[in-house]
RNA sequence: GGUUCCUUAGCUCAGUUGGUUAGAGCAGCUGACUCUUAAUCAGCGGGUCCAGGGUUCGAGUCCCUGAGGAACCA
């Protein structure tokens, strides 16, 4: 049974659906209730109450089981990922109804008016007196119990994933309500939304490596951004106390269980304020959000995870000396640090300065055991170019990147606001870049120009929402919290051999 | 980039040491059944075993190359 020859039963199935005089592709669905709507109002009526006040109702929904013995039939009906049970019977519908309802076939809509009542077994149940065909699905539904399985349709065919594994359809649910949850949370604040662009001239706001597109019309190379942050504190300068953003940055590197080059973002900045500001903000939020999703306490794999206030605070040099199992000394003194990275198969030791080191001692060490919501502070400068310096140490800056569940999830700044300062930390980027790293950042000049014309004090932060809602649903990949994750296309490679030239 | 694993019917999965004509459930088709719950019962149809090459008397199974996917490492 190859999929064409499902389509041309069903097709078939249409011919006579439209034989028995009926518009099969109708325009609008009799719909009084929504099937949610049903559960709500009715969930906690029993048959006897049912009885003796009648409830008629008209739902629509999807065919996603059918049980027909005979004479009656029992059909569930789903919508947004709830389902209600429909009874026919021969002789409660009109004959055409009749066959309409033996010509349905699983993924077929329907909207059917009748009363509700409770089965023998107390189950909900419209007894339907009218059926309206909504419309027909010509391929069928993957499994009914054990739904779509594999992986790569799965992502490749979302569509049938939310249709076949409810789960699936909850945690997209749950992920619209905690981008509801956090703009609320925010608004709560004080904060105000706004949109900067996401095609930049000059890509900045992190070290990252930009997807590059070009525009026709202006002859321009225009970059997807990989951050906000250089166009949100701009309008700081012009004079927004608290602003935020939510949308997509493209970052150029690889796909992981983490990672996916296109991915949602939070950023804030609030005028005024310093990082510990950005710290209460912070751990507020994912213990709002935790809450929103059930409570403080939430399952992270094989963990519990604790979103309770405070979190826990770090330095980075603690965090390796602890995880590592360093003696803390050893992190003061540079040959101490370049023998460190050494014992950890670091890649460059020689071309890498002791701050940088730092920052790969971190991640070997300490990342990934860091599964409790913990604060990481006192970062080294040569990681942090649009960042304050420590009051007493000229050589670490005042940000914390916080880690859940072995990840990153945030990263928060005093931002720099000495236009003088900023504009060497970008020749020390530009020197980076010169010696290879094209990760490194950009010289934006208008940028320095805006802090030359007065930034005041500034906390600013960004949260990763896609992780976020990882960490709040249980989701072991990123994949599983983004609708249409990046996948290689299926086409064969030959086919689209027009990126030869692209080196690999 | 490296290592390991996966790819069999529309879907979920079996497939023994390399050996006859590749199996099951769901879905589908035909029939029975007026309260079913993965409905049940009887019968029927459905395969580019990811692709290409090789070894062999014989390959879903072993080897090589490629494609796509997954996990781990860097």
């Amino acid at each position: 049974m190859n999929p064409n020859q499902y389509r041309q039963v069903r097709l078939e199935k249409l011919e006579k659906l439209k034989a028995l005089g009926l518009d099969v592709w109708p325009r609008k669905a009799e719909r009084s209730i929504g099937i949610g709507g049903i559960l709500e109002a009715f969930g906690g009526l029993d048959g006897p109450a049912l009885e003796a006040e009648p409830h008629t109702v008209s739902v629509m929904g999807r065919i996603i089981a059918y049980r027909d013995s005979g004479k009656t039939a029992f059909l569930n009906l789903s919508e947004g990922g709830e389902k209600l049970q429909i009874y026919t019977r021969k002789d409660a519908l009109s004959e055409t109804e009749w066959e309409v309802v033996r010509l349905l076939d699983m993924g077929d809509f329907i909207s059917v008016t009748g009363t509700l009542m409770r089965t023998k077994t107390g189950e909900l149940t419209v007894k339907a007196a009218r059926v309206q065909f909504l419309s027909k699905a010509l391929l069928p539904l993957p499994e009914k119990w054990h739904g779509l399985q594999d992986k790569e349709l799965r992502y490749r065919q979302r569509y049938l994933d939310l249709v076949s594994n409810p789960e699936v359809l909850h945690t997209f649910i749950l992920r619209s309500k905690i981008l509801a949850g956090i703009r609320h949370y925010m608004e709560q604040q004080n904060y105000l939304e706004v949109e900067t662009p996401m095609m930049q001239p000059i890509p900045g706001g992190a070290t990252a490596r930009p997807f590059i597109t070009h525009h026709n019309a202006l002859d321009m190379a225009l970059y997807l951004r990989v951050a906000p942050e250089l166009y949100l504190k701009r309008l700081i300068v012009g004079g927004f106390h608290k602003v935020y953003e939510i949308n997509r940055n493209f970052r150029n590197e690889g796909l992981s269980v983490r990672h996916n080059p296109e991915f949602t973002m939070m950023e804030s900045y609030a005028a005024g304020e310093d990082l510990r500001d950005v710290m209460v903000l912070t751990e507020n939020l994912f213990s709002e959000m935790a809450k929103l999703c059930g409570g403080l306490e939430r399952p992270f794999g094989e963990n519990t995870l604790s979103y309770a206030t405070p979190f826990r605070r770090l330095t980075l040099k603690d965090a390796i000396a602890q995880y590592g199992a360093i003696d803390r000394a050893r992190l003061e003194r540079s040959e101490d640090i370049v023998q460190l990275a050494k014992d950890a198969h670091l890649e460059d030791i020689a071309k890498k300065s002791p701050g940088v080191l730092l920052g790969e001692l971190f991640e070997h060490h300490a990342e990934k055991q860091l599964l409790q919501p913990t604060f990481i502070t006192d970062y080294p400068i040569e990681l942090s170019p649009l960042t304050k310096t420590l009051p007493d140490n000229d050589l670490f800056v005042d940000r914390f990147e916080l880690f859940i569940g072995g990840m990153e999830l945030a990263n928060a700044y005093s931002e720099l606001n000495d236009p003088v300062d900023q504009l060497g930390r970008f020749m020390a980027q530009m020197q980076e870049r010169e010696g290879g790293n094209d990760e490194a950042m950009m010289l934006d000049l208008d940028f320095v120009n805006a802090l030359e014309h007065g930034f005041p004090p500034t906390g600013g932060l960004g949260v990763g929402i896609d992780r976020m809602v990882m960490l709040m649903t249980n989701a072991a990949s990123i994949r599983d919290v983004i609708l249409f994750p990046l996948m290689r296309p299926q086409t064969a490679r030959d086919e689209t051999a027009n990126d030869a030239d692209e080196p690999e």
